[in-house]
DNA sequence: GTTGATTATCTGAACGTTGAGATATTTCTA
DNA sequence: TAGAAATATCTCAACGTTCAGATAATCAAC
């Protein structure tokens, strides 16, 4: 084995202290979750030097790669986010107040509202697309292709159990 | 390849809209992030039927698995559950409020708080440990045992890589 | 043995999310 | 076609977190 990380030490408390309890899965989703906790902050630094946090950057990217015309309704960003409507709501308020999308009436279904990005947001989600891509390659450094490639299967192995299949759109 | 996934979807989107920017960094830290929604609200679902929330239980299963006298500084379950100070206090308030931990002085460090699991605390994380433990294991059913040990490895790799090291105590 | 830096915890404002519910519109069905 | 169910979005209170700063105690060095 490699090097002990914090997950290895955890587990060998519950060892000592509760050694009727199986440990693998903890073992594997305390890794899965602490790593998120990395990532997340790994990404959030990123995004802060584009003036942007998590949730601001989610939104002009998923607009972004729809494609033209870079609009979507709230509900298509709702559900690749995987956040919940009135979050959704926030999220294109605080970047409609930055000029970066704006809201227009969806001519189909008056229900509905388009959040299209502008060109300011265009331009700045662009320009912050390769940074941003450069940082997650320097999160995941320390897997060589064989590695990224098995944990990128097993990954989706487990969302696909987990139901994450949906279509994006419609 | 087995079925598609949502980051499937994701990647397919960026190729047509954004064909220079390589993809696979993108898709590993996608799946991950949105494996970890997944995994975060399989596991609160849980921790309700116990009557706690996922910080509530983290907090207790630290204590417990700390060994007697199942009692830590806030320091401690601050660096294990990796959040800030004012969130370790807000979480040991709920806690002693509900009569599960207790806070003590410090003998050694009037500056320290202890926080001690009660009799209440530890007899309801015992009895909550086992479904939980059957719960994860649900979460990761889709894996066969040398997938699960593969994914643990490499999950490892990357935390070891991202400074994940740091002793429990001390 | 003071002074200065560090450490441990708490406080409180700001922020983003959730969850329940309101409103408006569309779709289904009898 | 009327009425019921479903859908899209927004609103708002509750909640937990972070961040900056306050307080108090300990440690290090001279």
């Amino acid at each position: 084995m490699q090097q002990r990380d914090t997950v290895d030490d955890i587990a060998e408390q519950w060892a000592r202290n509760r050694p009727d309890l199986p440990l693998e899965a903890m073992a594997l989703i305390g890794r899965l979750r602490r790593l998120n906790v990395r990532v997340d902050s790994a990404l959030r630094e990123y995004f802060a030097t584009c003036g942007l946090d998590s949730s601001e950057f989610d939104v002009l990217a998923t607009l972004r790669r729809s494609g033209e015309p870079y609009e979507l309704n709230a509900r298509a960003l709702l559900k690749s986010a995987m956040v919940t409507s009135g979050a959704i709501t926030n999220r294109v308020d605080k970047l409609s107040a930055k000029g970066l999308v704006e809201r227009n009436p969806c001519p189909d279904d008056r229900r509905a509202v388009l959040v299209r990005l502008t060109p300011a947001g265009k331009e700045l989600i662009d320009a912050a697309l390769p940074g941003h891509i450069r940082n997650e390659e320097r999160i995941i450094a320390a897997l060589d292709p064989a590695e990224r490639a098995q944990l990128d299967t097993l990954l989706r192995k487990l969302l696909i159990a987990h139901g994450d299949t949906e279509p994006l759109l419609g």
